[in-house]
DNA sequence: CATGAATGAGAATTCATTCAT
DNA sequence: AATGAATGAATTCTCATTCAT
């Protein structure tokens, strides 16, 4: 079952979601069709259970923001990095996945309610952060929280699909972006070469 | 042909691109798939067709960016405001094929090229014009244009996707965003409700 | 798709319903599997209209028996004779579908709700002619109706089975049966040698 | 094994023969599909068993008639009555076996054999009975007999196919029938009521 | 130019049966 | 004796594409 999970990952990862067969799967698996169908109903099962994984990963950070005795505090740039190392280390983990959410979303509507509530309950732990911080807020925290989210996601995807993969540098510089963008105010503190 | 085409982005609007049918653009075309075959090789011609069009969209638009004679400021809130803006409108009107992208890369190598290219040049385009202001760069301003594309693209298909589309308040906030990502130095001059 | 019906028929005959693939049917008709999902939306979707073909038949026959200015007598042995020859007939031309009735009516719920409208229809008719009949009905006409029913539809079906294929002696035996156990009061007429 | 074989008929009288699967019956058995093919070979096996079973009774029915010291006179409404109500009894036993024996004898030859010879001792049986009757055979005692099994059969089936299960009127009904088509002469001796 | 019936390669899924434990 | 995980042959169905009219 492990072995199918992790296969359907290299799969995706190789031929995308619909270009995966199950076929394709229990062949990496070393496996076959029948073992398939008894773990997994069908096809949209397996990424169903792909994407529980993923988003309780991502999940625990968004608590990890929020909970009660969390220090996180985004507006320090050494803070901020480190938790966008982590967004970055997650996206990597399952890349072919979050590169599949387009699709995903399309085809079943109960990996679409995970992420939606994924989505959400990221961004809103974000506009807490946001929020938080001393000073009136200048943008809709909200919009800012969904903004990092698009941006970090999707920054991923499109370098890859460039063929630049995302390095510690431009992690260093995404990070900058994000902070200048979220904390305006806290113009000291940044790294200087960023 | 236009009805073809316009009848792919009705389908692929519905349906996303994997869902739809030779069949179901037929239908919405009135036509038949005789017809179809006539103008369109095959599937992915149509689609390469249709992202020729928009990307060339996109093209314009970096170019008037970065042409001789343009006196665009993206570091004037107003005038990045007005960037922002005709971004929104391009990606509402190409929102089908925007969506699909992430398919379609994975589908067809001359679609992936079309938008790789798309993507870069008006990666540069940004990446020139953040360049251009007087200060030194504080970030890579390669990073800095794939940044601000990927917070565009994602934060429209992620704001449709949880049910809340982009309205002018957002664009407002995240114009701001992208200002103060961009322009650090430069905080006069943003629009106080944003 | 008529050679498409035909074929069903020759290869449940064959083959019974089961055993029939949709292979089996496009292969006797001479066409391909496309071809059969073109006409039919599936297996069930055929041996629905067979089934609407031969429940229309014998609906034909229950019909022509109370229609108005029918003068069909059930008691004259010699048109009882004729009516069971109709049956009989009927039974021959659909055989492989009656002989899968019990498969059917198991499978789809529009078929055995067709066989089910039809048999109860047929069974009224011939109760109808039953209770016409002078001097007291001694059994309940809609349980002669069933009984005749059922005894002339397995009665083809267990001859077959047996190797004995119903011949025009085995009809003339039957007709005197049915005669007899439907007017007992009308012994006189029957013929002698049956 | 005596599980299994029970389980077996439940499970066909839920889903037919050939909606059961070898998991539904160990299922129900409360046992394992590697247990089940310790005592059956396969799932036709399986359906041998229980034919041999049911058709065993019914050769018990047929011989009691036809042996010597047996005072069994079918022309006795009421004794015909009695031998009805026991075919009745044993339908309803075996009903799930007894309703798809159209499928059953496609299926398998073994099977079909058995039910074959069944069918024919129990025709014979009753054709013996019949021509022992003082007077000419009027119809073909064979023809005869197999029309009492085919009514009796196909009568239990289309009454519980339309909602209408049999209960001891029609009983009473079913016997009349029978008794005059059998025995046209001996009108007396039948209930009233019938 | 336009049509749409026909095709068949390809994919998902089921389920009887085996076999190592 | 009993188990149940694993197998893969067999089947249904979809849909892009062709081609005769």
């Amino acid at each position: 079952m492990r072995r199918l999970l992790d296969a359907a990952m290299t799969a995706i990862d190789e031929r995308g979601y619909h270009g995966t067969r199950v076929q394709d799967v229990v062949d990496i698996a070393n496996t076959s069709h029948g073992t398939f169908y008894l773990y997994f109903s069908n096809k949209e099962d397996l990424v169903r259970a792909l994407t529980v994984e993923a988003a309780s990963q991502v999940t625990k950070m968004s608590r990890a923001m929020t909970e009660a005795g969390s220090s996180l505090r985004l507006e320090s740039w050494e803070e901020l990095r480190k938790w966008v190392a982590g967004y970055s280390a997650l996206w990597s983990q399952y890349a072919p996945l979050f590169r599949s959410w387009t699709d995903l979303v399309a085809i079943d509507d109960g990996v679409a309610d995970q992420i939606r509530r994924m989505v959400l309950a990221h961004r809103d732990a974000i506009a807490e952060r946001v929020a938080d911080v001393d000073g009136p807020p200048v943008v809709d925290p909200a919009v800012a929280g969904m903004a990092v989210i698009a941006l970090l996601d999707r920054f991923h995807f499109l370098r890859e699909f460039v063929g630049e993969p995302v390095d510690d540098a431009a992690l260093d510089s995404v990070t900058t972006i994000v902070h200048r963008a979220l904390f305006p105010a806290a113009l000291s503190g940044e790294r200087g070469k960023a």
